[in-house]
DNA sequence: TATGAATGAGTGTTCATTCAT
DNA sequence: AATGAATGAACACTCATTCAT
């Protein structure tokens, strides 16, 4: 109210009020996020945001497609390190691990999303998922055509595959509910090391 | 109101609360499941319930013990089936998906407490949780006595690993968020079945 | 918050409840009617309402079951006035009119209710209706027995006939809208007197 | 914004935006108009609306000159189409009734308005309110001079009450209310034939 | 003259939990 | 032990109107 910012560029507003968003999110997590909550971050009326974005979801929508647009290069990078494509596949799969482990509330985020009732059109969503589907989905069909993976498998079956059960096995050891007692002391890294060496050894040809 | 169903043993109160509770997750959902809404199934005041369980989320608790219950019978009958042991493992994997069919609004159940802040301190919760934890690792164990499971992999670590990522595997299929274009031509039992097949050959010696 | 009014009879509750929404209804009219409006006028917090009340409309429909009642009233003193059945059915017509300048709030609030998008189930509103319809319709049959009315006529026809044509006047008169340049100079009681003459002589065996 | 119709004329422009208006309550009815869905229908700016109505009411009444006209000219179809002025009287009244059928919107705009509390000032809306008022006075005027309809009636209060009963009688049975249960099984089309019936019997000399 | 981004007060509704009786 | 009335903060979303450019 006081920073003169009226009339800025749209892409800026934007940018404002996602900004706004990211910092909602790291404080409070997906679950508690709330637009008011947004507002104290940002010199910009209520009215405002729901004129960039038609509902809360889709706030929440194009956050993500900044959280999966990291995660993407997690998945990048991983795969560049690694001469050996399989040893490149576990490795993207350990990336999904050092992502949760760096940007913990953009994992719950994406955890959150994945709810029948969550609403949103957000394109540049659906954008960076299929992106997202493809790079992985490529890089199993390499895979499947140096003969590393077996033949039968449908690269995309297994993306998806790969895509649900690794959120799922890190979602269970964040949330730490069931069989609550022993969890503590497992070390996650190692669960999730065995995870991706059974997967791909169980993929391999 | 009329039965006079006054100062009943602690134990059966308890059965009456869980029974309503029961009844009003599988008419609206874990997720707008409020206890408000137990009250029409209930011979009970609110108060009332709130001297048996302390918070909403220990109803849900203790509800999920019932639901785990069934669950692992599911588990049981599938390992009982079947002769061979990694025959029976997978076949416990699907009925993760058959016990997902039959009783959605449990596996709903499920999820919902799998979050982080999720909050309950119901014992029965705790043991069930551990029976099935100690059932499934049992069978890794005979698994691997028989020389059929690769030596190196703890059994406690796979049946964390095939819980969560199962899991989660059927909550993305629900989800059909991220990449929803696609998802919708999957046939999701295939998906379970190729997942379940990756799993077992993972681990297989 | 301070008169220690906790755990009221019910109906007394409920009494207070419309009181206050009798207030704000007075005070701002129907179309303003908020139940936030209602919260200055009550020692009661905004849930309570609700828990007597459904929806907004609820309420709405209750306080209408008060001026209804009022002016059903106004319908049985205009009847017990005249000897005559037709004089009595004129001065039933322009007891409609009485009551508008009486209760001008309340006749907007009936006026209000008349739309297609007003939901309620409240009985009493119902029963009200129906109440009043029967009684104005039963006087038409006692004109109709006596001969002075065409046989033709269907006394419920005539009922909605008159009580939908004599609303619509009045809110015309109301609303001053169309032709607003000279319905000022009308004297209203004019307008509605010919009306209640036209309307009984129209219907005269 | 591409169409270079920038400058228009005063007149073309107001045309240009009442027929967008024109097109949003024929969608969403006058109770659901809002001037932001006005834009996706013009080539003009919010602020542009605002320059040549003060306020969204002035639309909704420039808007309603049109529905008026529309109006009008169902009067005077009614009117030529009979010889005898009484029977053409009566038909002028079922006119109300086909126009309500043909444009429901319409007639929905007109009873929006026909509440105290919307404002314009309009001066066309005035003059088509003026012109429509000495059509119907006119013709009752003729009847009148004619000895048709009793010789102390005031034709001016004559047409007021037949339009604002009328006008009133039809928003009844849109809204079936009052009386919810019943007027079901009415047929609106013998309610309304009773109504012109009843009045012009009751005017009739 | 035209623009269209920004405003922000307002509104109905929900529900876990408390606590006086 | 049982009751159930009361609470009240929370929240998503709307839209007529303004005004700096």
């Amino acid at each position: 109210m006081t920073t003169g910012n009226k009339h800025l560029p749209k892409l800026q507003r934007e940018q404002q009020i996602i900004s706004a968003a990211d910092r909602v999110l790291g404080e409070v997590g997906a679950h508690d996020f709330t637009i008011d909550k947004m507002l104290s971050h940002l010199d910009v009326a209520k009215g405002t945001i729901y004129k960039y974005y038609k509902r809360k979801d889709d706030v929440l929508a194009e956050l993500s497609v900044k959280a999966l647009q990291v995660l993407l290069n997690y998945f990048k990078a991983a795969e560049q390190k690694e001469n050996d494509p399989l040893t490149a596949l576990q490795e993207m799969i350990m990336a999904f691990y050092r992502y949760y482990l760096k940007y913990p509330k953009y994992f719950e985020l994406i955890i959150y999303m994945e709810r029948p009732d969550f609403k949103s059109d957000i394109q540049s969503y659906l954008n960076i998922s299929l992106e997202m589907k493809n790079y992985f989905t490529n890089h199993l069909i390499k895979c499947q055509s140096a003969g590393l993976i077996k033949p039968h498998l449908d690269p995309s079956y297994c993306t998806y595959l790969i895509w649900g059960s690794c959120m799922g096995l890190m979602n269970f050891i964040e949330a730490k509910k069931v069989f609550i007692e022993e969890i503590i002391k497992l070390k996650k890294k190692d669960l999730l090391k065995t995870y991706a060496e059974i997967i791909v050894s169980g993929m391999k040809a």
